[in-house]
DNA sequence: ACCTGAACACCGTTCAAGT
DNA sequence: ACCTGAACACCGTTCAAGT
């Protein structure tokens, strides 16, 4: 099967797309899903692309700034599209939906959402998983057209970003495959059957080793909402 | 005032401690706290110990081991010391005390805590922020000396590190100084003018910032952590 | 307009050499 | 035994130069 000539006389099978900012941070993103974070670099995502380091300058302020573009990229999936969306079942649908909307991209990219977690955000008020204004202007207007008050809206959203970012980043680093994160590992040298060894001075670790390895995730992260919206339902009714 | 010359002969005011591994990883905790994580290098480190970087690699097995000797040595003051504690008030009291400590960890290093909560434990079962076998050990064992099954000793120990971990990062996070991370600030350049003025397009956003920016942080989390053990009561008496 | 080569100031890390 | 100088292979980033 020949790589054939297409129209405008480039092959087609390795000749790169046109550069743009979009093109980078989705070559970053899937870059970082397949080696970790610590292994992007400019030189290294150049490379990926067929260019030089030097040319990801014209469209990205910097390695700070692809980082930020990445982060941006991701919690954009969040924005309330009225267009594309079934209807909500109330603000408890609403929420249901962020809430899922947020563990899917922390499933999809484990190793991005640590950067999305710990990055420091634009504002102070603007807290991580959901680090977006029109993501926290859509989860503002969503619960106080349906009911909450100014203060017990912003209480929501506090409760509901530290739910979401204490459960998704324990799933994400479960789910970060241990090739990805090598780096840290071969340093460690010894510590990994070091470690294994001096388990066994801890009786109930060691007893109860495989039932602390199982995944409950799903439904403890399913558990733990309904408890959350629970609560906020009984201070609505106050 | 002349600097003296102690009894061996060597000049006190500036002659550096003699090396060690503990003395290291303080000084690597205290260059954190003022200067952020992104900017501990082994070479500004040794510089700050008045040696040369080479010489900590006698001590310290590269930048990984450093930094996790630095998570280590923070999450050992949570180790159970019968000798110096107050008894506690069966496993409620156990773990508002754990809660407090690690509490306690994530304000006084806020800088250092994002280094807890996201570098990759030795097993998938160490979740952060409780990385220590030692802590582990004491949970399940208080828990389970006190009327826990063995599952839900585990499902408490799941829940308390996301609870934990989702409220200290944020407040961590709300709590590192803007000058320590002055590093993606500066980078950003143009960023943080066009998000403040952006700020306008969105109404509830721009109306409650000032509600928005308040601390809360105090009453959310004693509240929070009352929820979580009303929780885990109510599955003990199930 | 878009990409690159060469250069600069930094990294982490190794190792032979000093004391 | 403990520390260092010099070196290596990498970084991010700038800028004049190429096409």
């Amino acid at each position: 099967m020949a790589i054939g000539t297409d129209p405008e006389g480039v092959d087609t099978a390795e000749r790169r797309l046109r550069l743009s900012r979009e093109l980078i941070i989705s070559a970053a993103v899937s870059f970082v899903d397949h080696n970790g974070l610590a292994a992007l670099t400019m030189r290294g995502l150049g490379k990926e692309l067929g260019v030089e380091a030097m040319s990801l300058y014209r469209y990205v302020n910097g390695r700070e700034d692809l980082l930020e573009g990445i982060v941006e990229s991701m919690v954009s999936e969040l924005h309330l599209d009225p267009a594309t969306m079934e209807p909500l079942n109330g603000w408890q649908g609403y929420l249901q939906w962020l809430a899922h909307g947020v563990r899917r991209i922390a499933h999809e990219h484990p190793a991005v959402f640590p950067l999305i977690a710990t990055r420091h955000p634009a504002a102070p008020w603007l807290r991580p998983p959901l680090r977006s204004l029109k993501v926290v202007e859509d989860f503002l207007s969503e619960l106080i057209s349906r009911g909450f008050s100014d203060e017990s809206a912003i209480a929501a959203y506090r409760a509901f970003s530290s739910f979401l970012l204490g459960h998704l980043l324990l799933e994400a680093a479960a789910r970060t495959k241990h090739d990805v994160m090598a780096e840290s590992l071969i340093q460690a040298g010894l510590s990994q059957d070091s470690f294994e060894s001096s388990i066994t001075q801890y009786p109930q670790v060691s007893r109860l080793g495989t039932s602390l390895s199982e995944d409950h995730s799903d439904n403890e992260f399913e558990a733990s909402l309904e408890n959350m919206l629970d609560r906020l339902d009984r201070t609505l009714a106050h």
